[in-house]
DNA sequence: TTGATGTGCAACTCCACAGTTGCACATCAA
DNA sequence: TTGATGTGCAACTGTGGAGTTGCACATCAA
């Protein structure tokens, strides 16, 4: 048990990385859209080749953004909105972490402002 | 008046490229630790230079999760969680709508199932 | 004024990654 | 079987960004 707060090696990270790409916001943006649909599919409502939406879906895939299921030949993929959930959890705990800090420190700041005030509260000269 | 969905120019895909980068979340850590600290402080307690601390507050900066202030020869940078509030709820509502999305598609899938099953309800042989 | 400490700017290297193309292999319909 | 469509693998290119170093400028303490 370490001192260490946050824990990075949660699937949080992942998450943040394959989000942090237009493309891929893009393509999760199309697949809830969509519902099922393959990469060749995705592929024709974007500028780019078919085995770039592979890739991407791959990096989607390993954050546990999206499924793929095999049907015949072809793969179908769909959006899996749990890992998001996670983060967005994750997001909002460390947001109030730091309003938390910074109310202390405020409260710390304005304590130490009265105590440097003489007691009948004269302002010192510069 | 497009029908596009989930806006791409909003301060979340600003907010998303900066908590990409690990060395920017130990960044945030350290800041909501230390409360407001240089950037050569930061430094010291990481692996990298001042300036590729310096780089990464401003990245941070555009994102709105930081601020740097002036106080004499040197900046203080603090941490600032409105920008991290406002992305979790983005995220919140999205993971809510993919959510709502694909229970109307389960809906429909099984609907569609029973009305492909004999009335008596029988199945069918393989 | 001098030295020490801290910030700001610029140029440079390096590498991960988005995107491409080409081809081999699998599956469906005729 | 043949042709069409779809996936999977591999090699390649280009570029944005993380990190570095060096130096000029500003501010504080002596």
């Amino acid at each position: 048990m370490t001192e260490e707060h946050h824990g990075d090696v949660s699937p949080v990270d992942g998450v943040l990385a394959a989000l942090a790409d237009p493309t891929r916001r893009q393509l999760l943006d199309l697949l809830a859209e969509l519902g099922e649909v393959t990469a060749t599919t995705l592929a024709e409502h974007l500028p780019i080749s078919r085995q770039a939406v592979v890739k991407h879906l791959a990096v989607l895939d390993a954050a546990g953004l999206v499924t793929g299921r095999r049907a015949g030949r072809e793969v179908l993929y769909a959006v899996r909105p749990a890992a998001l959930n996670a983060t967005a959890r994750w997001m909002a705990a460390l947001a109030s972490d730091w309003d938390r800090r910074l109310a202390t420190i405020k409260r710390l700041a304005e304590a130490a402002e009265r105590d440097a005030l003489p007691p009948d509260g004269e302002p010192r000269q510069s």
